[in-house]
DNA sequence: TATTGTTATACTCTATAACTATA
DNA sequence: TATAGTTATAGAGTATAACAATA
């Protein structure tokens, strides 16, 4: 989604359809009403959601890692000896969708894809001592530029209520 | 994003490189630790809007309006007589990809586009008798069974204080 | 020359079926 | 028979370039 902004142009006398676009001195055009959109929980939402990850990107672009990247590898920090399919449902991704995603970390030596010796079906992931060292720079980069811009802008407490609802949302709805 | 349940069986004695999955008497499966990733508003905030999103589907699966379409429709109520390109780019939809959608809309005669008098290159948009009683009709559904749960979940003052955390992150991050 | 709506196109995400190798 | 990882594939959503009609 991209927030571009509107037209700037245009010249017609008001009175007809187009009536109300412009002030009467022919100045900027008027921009929309939102009003109920800005009280949809659901747009503004997607439109927070889509902002954050933006910035997440942005912060994140001297690691090349998205968010969901940076899911995979914190998961994986934490849960070591798992597999590929619980790493991947744990984090709502769907198996088939997950090889690629892996393919990628592994071929940029991140993470590795260990057989099982007990279950030879199975893919044990870990992280590689390269894939530890990003995520912990990745860890850095996200507290110092990422998340601290929410604290300035929502302050400490807000954005942990913040995170509470959005959890509750997440985990009760 | 579907959350599915992680697998639920294999049996391996612990040990290995998959110790700690069970507990000593081969009961289910431990779930995985979220650990940090449970801080990560950007994570939280993608779980809840895809839940919202979904919970809004249910809830207009009789009208069969995605929250985009729906968004659409109260834009153009709101803002009758503005051009394609206005309408979608305030909703941050690009206008190659707005014209499918509007296709849609039109096709259910739910909206109309209008060639405008003193512009012929834009098109008008309006609601129909019907989009009109179909918006009319999923106002309703939005308030009685989406935004009630979410009252009912987090209490009126909390909604609001969420909306308006997620508005300040729309607009100003 | 610039803009509106449009087409074509491509790339990412997401979703499902089916294969293989193991169990 | 069932499961883990995989392939193939299809559908959304999103992005850019370029064209015809109009300004």
């Amino acid at each position: 989604m991209t927030v571009s902004k509107t037209a700037e142009k245009s010249s017609e006398k008001a009175g007809d359809a187009t009536r109300g676009r412009k002030d009467a001195a022919g100045g900027p055009p008027e921009a929309l009403q939102l009003g109920e959109l800005s009280e949809q929980l659901g747009y503004v939402l997607k439109r927070a959601q889509l902002k954050v990850f933006e910035n997440f990107l942005r912060c994140m672009a001297s690691l090349q890692l998205t968010p969901a990247q940076f899911s995979v590898l914190l998961l994986v920090e934490k849960n070591p000896g798992r597999n590929q399919t619980e790493i991947a449902s744990t984090l709502g991704i769907l198996r088939p969708n997950f090889v690629a995603m892996l393919d990628n970390l592994e071929s940029r030596d991140l993470c590795a894809r260990i057989r099982s010796t007990n279950d030879r079906r199975s893919h044990i992931l870990v992280l590689t001592d390269k894939g530890k060292a990003v995520l912990a720079r990745a860890k850095k980069l996200v507290a110092t530029k990422h998340e601290s811009r929410l604290n300035e802008l929502l302050g400490q407490a807000n954005r942990e209520a913040l995170l509470e609802m959005l959890s509750k949302i997440a985990n009760e709805f």
